[in-house]
DNA sequence: CTATAATTTAGATTAGTTATAAATAATGCT
DNA sequence: AGCATTATTTATAACTAATCTAAATTATAG
């Protein structure tokens, strides 16, 4: 994705353009790792080597707040974060610490139509978040 | 579930029993709220008042490894945990930051066929994490 | 170009969790 | 039952992810 792109997202959002906005939304949307906060700090601070970790955690919060990037849950204490913020599933390795996106529209489509009809008493869906934990088959 | 009962769940697992074991777990299976550990301390105390925050850790760490226990994620930076191993679905409310279970084994199976069919290519599913993000309505 | 309001910065602080080493307790054996 | 071995618990220190603060800087509208 392009800067102008990058620069409209944050644009049409209500956020001011900032190099630092731009630097760590930019990251996100290269990097498929599902990166985390220290991690988008390394790669970010190659372009502008004294950006501050507050700086990149309360735009990490800005993106999030958005709805422009999500955040990822792992069973550790460290919050990794996804640009892809279309449904989708997330293949997760314990042991390699690895996530991968799998698209599977069916799949959701056939998950979010039955819970339609089925309806749960008491609670209102409005995400479906679904992981897929076991190993990737190398490389 | 009775105290013999989880004397052996602790025995069958190759741990040894402890007071402290037996307290933590117990403390697990009563409640149905996904404690985090600083809430299992603060129940356990009431029974022994000395016991340590590292060793509530340490024990809960045991019985994740020993898969008597499940680790469940949410956004923040706090691990909680669930007694419960059958494969059922997590409802969690953000603004409450609350978590129930849902059993739904039609839903289960609809999902565990379509993957079991479809078959992705390089991972190997070994569970399935499913968590519906949505508010309860009242209660 | 200027004013203002938002953003970034460095640094201190907090909270959850882990590590360490000594003291204690559970288990198996006789 | 008593003892030896080994695991477990304890208190404390240390670590790390994340948040907060207040001052300095910068983006945007006019």
């Amino acid at each position: 994705m392009n800067i102008d792109e990058i620069r409209n997202k944050l644009k049409n959002s209500g956020l001011r353009v900032t190099p630092q906005r731009v630097a760590v939304l930019s990251t996100l949307i290269d990097s498929r790792a599902h990166p985390d906060a220290d991690q988008i700090v390394r790669v970010v601070r190659g372009q502008y080597p004294n950006i501050s970790v507050g700086t990149i955690y309360h735009i990490l919060d800005n993106l999030v707040q958005k709805g422009i990037v999500n955040k990822v849950q792992t069973e550790q204490n460290v919050v990794r974060y996804d640009a892809i913020t279309e449904p989708h599933i997330h293949l997760y390795s314990k042991d390699e610490n690895r996530i991968e996106d799998y698209m599977d529209d069916e799949l959701m489509s056939l998950i979010s139509d039955y819970l339609r009809k089925k309806n749960i008493e008491n609670f209102n869906v409005k995400e479906i978040n679904i992981q897929l934990i076991g190993s990737f088959n190398e490389l």
